[in-house]
DNA sequence: GCTGATGCGTC
DNA sequence: GTCGGAC
DNA sequence: GTCCGACGACGCATCAGC
C-alpha cells in the first residue's frame, strides 16, 4: 500500500505532456471563469509542485535560456509551409484551410488534420526543448526552427501539439490569463492556510504578485509551504515591479473624483514610453519597459543621466516615469513616433539631430533607500521627489492641485494647446498599486472631450476575416479604409478598423460587404502590400470611425493614418467619395 | 551587400 | 493602445 | 466591476533570398 503511494507520488511528478494539453482543451471549452478556476485548482493540486511551476510557465508565455526570455521568431508562414510538408499536403490548401475552416488558428488544424501519434512525452522533456529556442539564432536559424518543430512534432500526438503551436504563434486561447491563476493560487492559500493567516486576503496577494510578478514561484511556495517566504516579499531594487496604469476619464464619469473628500492634481500626460528606474546602492542603473522587460540598451544616454542624477541626490531607489524626446533648440517635446526613432539599439548615433535629447519625467517613487514607499501616499511621495534636484536630462513631473472639474477642463486645455497627449489625473491620498489599472489615476486624453469633432468618414475598401473566438460571432475581423482623393480621382487607405462596433453591426455590415465583394481592386484603389485584405470590395460603404490622433505613414497609401481607430457606425446617408480628408488633421 | 517580409514590443 | 462580450 | 482576447499603427532588428 505504502509502496503504491509512492509509486503514485513519483509518477505524477512526471507529468505527461498530455496531461497539460488536455488540461487546456478543457479550459478551452468550458465558458464559465469559475470552471475555468475549478479545473485549474485540481490540476494543481494533482500534480508535483515542480511539474505545476512549469505548467505556469508554460500558460504565462515565461521561458528562459540563459536569463533571457525565450524568442521563438517564427514566420507564420513558415510554420505553415512546416506544417503542410510535414503531413504531406498542399501549402495553399493548408493555409485557405486554417484561414477559412480554422478561424487562423493553426494548432486546431493540426489537432484534426495532422499525424496520428500515440506517444507523449513528459511535460518536463518538452518544457526544456521549448526553452532551447532562446539559443537559436544568425543565418540558417529558420531552418534549425524548422528542424526542432519537426521533431517536437514527432513526439507528441496530434491533439497535443495543439497549444504547443499555439505557443509560437503567440496565442493560447484558452480564456486563462495571470489574473485567473493567481485567483486559484489564492483559493489553494486560503484552504490550506487560511485559519493561520486570518488577515491574508487576495489584495496581499496582488500586492506580492506586483512587485513580485512570478507565478511560477509564487504557486511554488504555496504548494511547498514556504508562506512566510512569500509574505515577505518585498519590492527589490534591480527587480521590476508591475506598472500601475490609469483608467480613462470621460465628462460623464467625472462622478468619480470626490472633491470633498480627496485631494486631486492634475500632471501634463507625455505620449512616450513608460520607464521604470531602478539605481541600486553601489550606482548600478536598471532600466525597465512597462511590461518589465530590462531596456538598459535602448535608452543609454538615461542611463548615464540617471547615475549623475542619483550621485548628485546620494539617491538609490526605484522610480516611476516616462521617456520623452525634447528638441532643445526649439523647446519642444516630440511626437510618440519621433521619440520611438530615438531609442537605439544596435543603430548607429550617424542621424542624430543634435539639439534632440530623451528626457526622463519622473513622476513616482516606489523604493528610496531601504525603504518601500508603495503604501505611503502619493502625496508623501511626490513631496520626497521635490526634494531632490533635477538633472540634465532628468525631470520631475509638475503636478498642480485642483479643486473641482471647472479646473481640470481648463488645465486640459491647456495641457492640449501646449501639444501634450492630454492630462493625468491622480488622487493624493491613493498609495502605488503595482499591477493595477486604478481610478486613483486618470487619463483624460484630447479625444475623450472632442469626440464628435474628430469622428472621421471613411470609405470601406476591403475587409479581412476575424479570428479565434470573434469568429464564432462575426466574419470580419477588421475593415480596411480609406478615402477619397479628389485631385487623383483615387481611393487611397489611412486605416485598417477592427476594434469598436458591437456585433450586430459588424454582422450588418458583412451583408452588406459580402455582395459588393470583388476578387480584385478597382483601378483606382491604392492598396499597399503591407495592406492587402482578404477580400476588396467596390468603394460604396461609409463608416465612421474615431481616432486619436493622424500620423505620417509609411504603409497607407494616404500617406497619413489613424492611431488607435475604432468603428463608430455605418453612414448610409454619405456615399463613397463623401470621406473626410484626414489630413488636415495630421499632428506634427 | 541590399531589399523585403516578418516578428517583437511600444503605444 | 481601444473596445465589446461574458461572467 | 473584472477579466479576456479580439483588433489598430509603427520603428527597429532579424533573416531569407537575391
Amino acid at each position: 500500500m505504502l509502496y503504491k503511494k509512492q509509486n503514485a507520488h513519483f509518477f505524477l511528478f512526471l507529468m505527461l505532456f498530455s496531461e497539460f494539453s488536455f488540461l487546456c482543451e478543457a479550459l478551452e471549452k468550458t465558458p464559465s471563469r469559475l470552471s475555468k478556476k475549478k479545473l485549474l485548482r485540481a490540476f494543481f493540486l494533482l500534480h508535483a509542485p515542480e511539474a505545476v511551476t512549469e505548467a505556469i510557465h508554460f500558460l504565462t508565455f515565461y521561458f528562459f535560456h540563459e536569463q533571457q526570455a525565450v524568442l521563438f521568431q517564427l514566420d507564420e508562414i513558415q510554420m505553415v509551409k512546416i506544417i503542410a510538408e510535414y503531413t504531406e499536403k498542399d501549402i495553399d490548401s493548408v493555409r485557405k484551410s486554417i484561414k477559412h475552416e480554422m478561424s487562423g488558428d493553426i494548432g486546431a488544424y493540426y489537432s484534426v488534420h495532422g499525424k496520428s501519434n500515440l506517444q507523449s512525452p513528459l511535460f518536463q522533456d518538452i518544457f526544456r526543448e521549448i526553452c532551447e529556442f532562446g539559443a537559436i539564432e544568425g543565418e540558417n536559424s529558420q531552418e534549425t526552427r524548422k528542424k526542432k518543430i519537426l521533431s517536437l512534432l514527432d513526439k507528441v500526438s496530434k491533439e497535443d501539439a495543439r497549444y504547443l503551436l499555439r505557443l509560437f504563434v503567440g496565442t493560447f486561447r484558452i480564456g486563462v490569463s495571470d489574473k485567473t491563476i493567481l485567483e486559484v493560487i489564492f483559493e489553494i492559500f486560503l484552504v490550506r492556510y487560511g485559519e493561520r493567516y486570518k488577515d491574508i486576503d487576495k489584495k496581499k496577494f496582488e500586492q506580492i504578485y506586483g512587485v513580485f510578478p512570478n507565478l511560477g514561484k509564487i504557486v511554488y511556495f504555496v504548494l511547498t509551504n514556504q508562506i512566510e517566504k512569500l509574505l515577505s516579499v518585498e519590492p527589490k531594487i534591480g527587480m521590476a515591479v508591475q506598472s500601475q496604469t490609469a483608467e480613462v476619464f470621460f465628462k460623464n464619469n467625472a462622478l468619480l473624483l470626490d472633491f470633498s473628500k480627496y485631494s486631486y492634481v492634475i500632471q501634463p500626460k507625455y505620449d512616450g514610453f513608460r520607464l521604470q528606474a531602478h539605481v541600486t546602492k553601489e550606482q548600478e542603473i536598471f532600466l525597465f519597459s512597462r511590461n518589465q522587460i530590462l531596456v538598459n540598451h535602448l535608452f543609454p544616454t538615461v542611463a548615464i543621466a540617471l547615475k549623475k542624477y542619483a550621485l548628485q541626490n546620494s539617491f538609490y531607489g526605484v522610480i516611476d516615469g516616462e521617456v520623452i524626446g525634447f528638441d532643445r533648440l526649439n523647446n519642444f517635446y516630440l511626437t510618440f513616433q519621433d521619440t520611438a526613432k530615438e531609442k537605439r539599439e544596435k543603430k548607429k548615433k550617424t542621424d542624430k539631430k543634435e539639439s534632440i535629447e530623451l528626457q526622463y519625467i519622473i513622476f513616482d517613487l516606489l523604493v528610496f533607500k531601504e525603504v518601500n514607499l508603495m503604501n505611503e501616499t502619493y502625496q508623501k511621495r511626490v513631496q520626497i521627489i521635490e526634494t531632490f534636484q533635477e538633472g540634465e536630462q532628468i525631470k520631475h513631473v509638475n503636478s498642480i492641485p485642483v479643486f473641482n472639474i471647472k479646473e481640470i477642463e481648463e488645465q486640459h486645455n491647456l495641457c492640449i494647446k501646449n501639444k501634450y497627449e492630454g492630462l493625468m489625473i491622480k488622487d493624493l491620498a491613493a498609495p502605488y498599486e503595482a499591477g493595477k489599472r486604478t481610478r486613483t489615476w486618470l487619463k483624460y486624453k484630447k479625444i475623450q472631450k472632442d469626440s464628435l469633432e474628430d469622428t472621421i468618414d471613411v470609405v470601406i475598401l476591403g475587409y479581412t476575416l476575424s479570428k479565434g473566438m470573434r469568429s464564432k460571432r462575426q466574419m470580419i475581423g477588421s475593415l480596411l479604409v480609406g478615402v477619397y482623393d479628389e485631385a487623383t480621382q483615387h481611393y487611397v487607405t489611412v486605416a485598417q478598423v477592427g476594434s469598436g462596433g458591437n456585433q450586430v453591426l459588424w454582422n450588418l455590415l458583412y451583408e452588406n460587404l459580402y455582395a459588393i465583394t470583388v476578387s480584385s481592386p478597382l483601378e483606382n484603389v491604392f492598396i499597399s502590400k503591407a495592406h492587402i485584405p482578404d477580400y476588396f470590395v467596390t468603394p460604396k460603404i461609409v463608416v465612421s470611425v474615431k481616432a486619436d490622433l493622424v500620423s505620417l505613414s509609411k504603409d497607407h497609401t494616404a500617406g497619413v493614418s489613424l492611431r488607435f481607430p475604432r468603428l463608430l457606425t455605418i453612414r448610409p446617408d454619405k456615399n463613397e467619395k463623401e470621406s473626410t480628408d484626414i489630413r488636415k488633421f495630421l499632428s506634427e
